[in-house]
DNA sequence: CCTTTATTATTAGACATCTAACTATATGGC
DNA sequence: GCCATATAGTTAGATGTCTAATAATAAAGG
């Protein structure tokens, strides 16, 4: 019990894969993406159409911060945004063709991903650090 | 091998934890601290002075943004810049009085931070989490 | 020496992200 | 039916962070 850093572990991690995934998009011609527009982009690849708020909460990011996101992705011509009928207050988000083209990148850098990050771990490894990590997520959870 | 979730896990961990430590930054009455100028003061705590270069190296940040931290810092008086004698390009930064008073806070925060990550987690646990985690983190320095 | 190259730090500009405030619409109680 | 409250989304403003460009100084090579 003497190292006790696996947040400043778990925070080099993302970081590291954050940038990883940047330039993976960037190496596939996807430019100006960040791992949340992909996160968003992922959410929508099963061709359902989401809710600003129901993609706040998949993403974890506040509604505002996914205001922007979209915005972005409706420039780049990835998403369109749909007001509702039944409710108009509420807006949906919906891949465009071009969105839904991006689903072969999404999963080879899915799978480079993978491919690294589980390099020389066992099976058995692989599943008890996903529960442990899971364990310390929850407890963050105060 | 179904769940591969590792990244994700990490990056909600890593955002929980920082959260947790702004929340406790603030109910010791420390204000306006966000991780990195805690990591910044942290390294300082034993009392060496550092450079700009050095910093952004322990943070893992860039120089451009320990400009910006450590300017906040100076505003808030728990560190000084230095230039240097030697090397006139050279700014060493130092604990204030004030900053060093921040000790105890910060022992006091870094327990209750193990204690919750830490929690139910038997010493193996720890210690294969961390050699895990530390592994992956090597994977990915492409 | 003097010029080129390297190094340290800052400034400028962009962007994701947050909280707070605001708009617009829907719902529920009386 | 109206008014209070809740909910969806956006706007405004702040901040940490990055890359690129700049300034200032040092080191190195001819």
């Amino acid at each position: 019990m003497k190292h006790k850093n696996v947040i400043a572990l778990a925070s080099r991690i993302t970081e590291k894969a954050h940038r990883l995934i940047i330039r993976e998009l960037e190496a596939h011609g996807i430019d100006g993406i960040v791992p949340s527009h992909g996160d968003i982009l992922v959410n929508l690849l099963n061709g359902e159409k989401y809710t600003m708020k129901d993609l706040a909460e998949k993403i974890h990011r506040t509604k505002p911060t996914v205001t922007v996101l979209i915005d972005k992705l409706v420039d780049f011509g990835y998403v369109t945004k749909i007001k509702s009928n039944e409710d108009s207050r509420v807006t949906f988000v919906e891949l465009t063709e071009k969105g839904l083209g991006l689903k072969p990148s999404f999963m080879e850098i899915s799978e480079k991903m993978n491919a690294i990050v589980y390099k020389d771990l066992s099976d058995k490894e692989a599943e008890f650090i996903e529960a442990v990590l899971g364990k310390i997520n929850r407890n963050l959870d105060e």
